[in-house]
DNA sequence: CGAACGCATAAGGAATGACTTATATATAGG
DNA sequence: CCTATATATAAGTCATTCCTTATGCGTTCG
């Protein structure tokens, strides 16, 4: 059960806006840790943890590294959602009629 | 930024787990303490530690305390999901269809 | 070559997490 | 009533997280 090593990298909030900014293409660890408040060590980190939960790959040249986000890594995150809607159908319509909306709406535009 | 808290408390197995136990209906925390190997204060911590993330909720009925799924709790993740689905369009479809696939088939199910 | 750059790793400390045992509180039942 | 049951809280311990500063290591460039 170390699908949890992925909800633990997605707790921090850097390491979430991390994965944010990298949706846009790869950046370099300076021009991750321009965005926030942090030492450029504890960037180093976040980006080893991110890592380490397959959320991101990472390619080096010259002296830069390159991140870049590995979407396979979500696959835990994503079989765990999949799990709670089917198994709490009901309810969640019940609560839920706009998120699933949306949610819907982004799978029909991935379907292009 | 504290959707950090419902992503911490999915981070332990233990927690994930509880949650699917509630998918059938609200259990007593002895029902719940039954399944794992662990004390029964460790069950407690971790039920108040799903309830301050606001993933389950609480009934009490004599000596029992009725605990069950919040879906409401869950906003936070399935906000990140679909903004990480959106943002990762080609890339995620690229490597996970049979993922959107199910996902898309939970949806489907959920709107009959 | 030697200095500056980009990044990672090491080391240490404060805060938080996850358990344990012991105990408190409330209700239920003989 | 008295005891047992169901749960929560308290307190203590060990592990982990997240930051810091210091340093190492390869790369670029004057």
């Amino acid at each position: 059960m170390d699908d949890s090593e992925v909800f633990r990298a997605l707790a921090h909030p850097t390491r979430r806006a991390v994965l944010t900014l990298l949706a846009d293409g790869e950046k370099t660890v300076s021009q991750l840790h321009a965005g926030f408040d942090i030492s450029q060590p504890a960037m180093s980190q976040h980006l080893a943890a991110l890592r380490a939960a397959g959320l991101v790959a990472e390619r080096r040249e010259g002296r830069n590294a390159y991140y870049r986000a590995e979407p396979a890594g979500m696959a835990p995150l994503m079989q765990f959602v999949e799990q709670y809607l089917e198994q709490h159908v009901e309810r969640y319509r019940e609560h839920w009629p706009k998120q699933l909306t949306r949610l819907k709406g982004v799978l029909a535009r991935m379907d292009q």
